[in-house]
DNA sequence: TTATTGCTTAACGTATACATTAACGTATTT
DNA sequence: AAATACGTTAATGTATACGTTAAGCAATAA
């Protein structure tokens, strides 16, 4: 409780995005769920008004729900065409793929550099052994989400929030590739190696391997990733 | 003609954002302007009826250029206290120049990949020049600009634009920092070497060196810029 | 047939009216 | 005197009306 309140005197206009029961809010998260989930495929389109009716609001909610989406690069608000999800072309991960290798490289820098206790620890274990049950049990939709589990909190453990809110927004974008992609790809075999390995190099504090070794994670992640938009001539994934 | 044609389907949208005659770039452009300007200092703040008296238009354009500037982490918004331009703490440069760091250094990476020409290169010598120059003249202005123009040729280099429009966002948020504490700080003597050096890396296509550099560069950046915030105690900077 | 011009109208940008919320002061109670 | 409850009101959130713009089409001229 008294930890509760603290963070959120902190920040707690953050607070007031999340929950805050605001049409605004209702609308971005709708619609935002619905790209991400590919209900609305790349390509969609959609007038402010059609929303409007759809969501059962006004026009100014959705409009700002727009702006927003547009902001996260999902997607493109042309002014008499209305809003169009926007493709994801090969060319477009690629560039995400090598900002993520950078942050997330920072981040496991940063985590090795505050030699992180074996509790703190913990969760990454705990993923990678989710990791490894549910590609045996192939089971690729649970291996996907422990993946995340696995890099979210090593973001979070590096302390920088600023660093994780950009992250995350990438991850956003790379969202809808990397579901379709999951089951056009080799298993990812190696993916649970490379993650206990990087435990290793940040419970040891050895800040230049954790470095290189999660840049390197990311970036072949990145390339498989790359390489299957472009067999497939997704143009308008 | 024609080609004017061509390149607007390509991307017209872009076009619509930055000259636009809409009232709310308008409005957004000037609010920017003021708070990185420090006209509207840290923790300055205005309700949107004053705003839209202020620019003269109503509140809706307002309200969306405000969500803007929250967006790029220039301002908040509280619900019933209106916009509040944002402090800036020690703690936010540090986490700024931390994500500079591995982005720009990304960035020097991919340069050096492609081996640039001496042509590509050369606004990098130029501005390396002016940076000499401007500091023999004493003129730390002059220097400001040179740095920020051998920096943005640097990543525009890289060819990764959504690398590049993260870059200049975290550019935006730590622009007051960086000149408040530019006649502050000890003269930037090493900054005009480090340039060099960075460049000779990228000339000879070594793209470990020029990453490291880069990384180290920023990193040293950031450290004098945040001692600097914590000896002057700027809480509200 | 093809290019050009003007008209129609859908969609949006902006203003404004209205509803809702919470901050603040006041009064009442203990 | 302190605390709490309540009413007032300022500020925001949302809806809607209105004027402007440009997309698409049709008609006409080359």
């Amino acid at each position: 409780m008294k930890l509760g309140t603290l963070l959120n005197t902190a920040n707690e206009w953050q607070a007031t995005r999340a929950d805050a029961n605001t049409l605004v809010e209702l609308a971005y998260q709708t619609m935002r769920r619905r790209i991400l989930d590919n209900v609305w495929a790349p390509g969609f389109r959609a007038l402010e008004q059609e929303l409007a009716k759809l969501l059962d609001m006004s026009r100014t909610p959705v409009r700002e729900a727009m702006m927003r989406l547009s902001n996260d690069g999902l997607v493109e608000v042309v002014p008499r065409h209305g809003m169009r999800v926007l493709p994801l072309s090969a060319i477009d991960m690629a560039e995400i793929y090598q900002i993520l290798g950078a942050l997330e490289a920072t981040a496991a820098e940063l985590v090795a550099q505050r030699r992180p206790s074996s509790k703190q620890l913990a969760p990454l274990d705990e993923a990678s052994r989710a990791m490894d049950q549910a590609l045996k049990a192939d089971d690729l939709d649970a291996w996907a989400l422990a993946d995340e589990r696995f890099h979210r909190h090593l973001i979070e453990l590096s302390g920088n929030k600023l660093l994780a809110a950009a992250v995350y927004n990438f991850w956003d974008r790379a969202h809808r590739a990397r579901m379709f992609t999951l089951r056009l790809r080799p298993k990812p075999v190696n993916s649970t190696r490379e993650h206990r390995e990087l435990v290793r190099a940040l419970r040891s504090g050895d800040v230049a391997l954790a470095r290189e070794q999660h840049r390197e994670h990311r970036e072949r992640n990145g390339r498989v990733l790359t390489q299957i938009l472009q067999q497939f001539q997704l143009p308008s994934l």
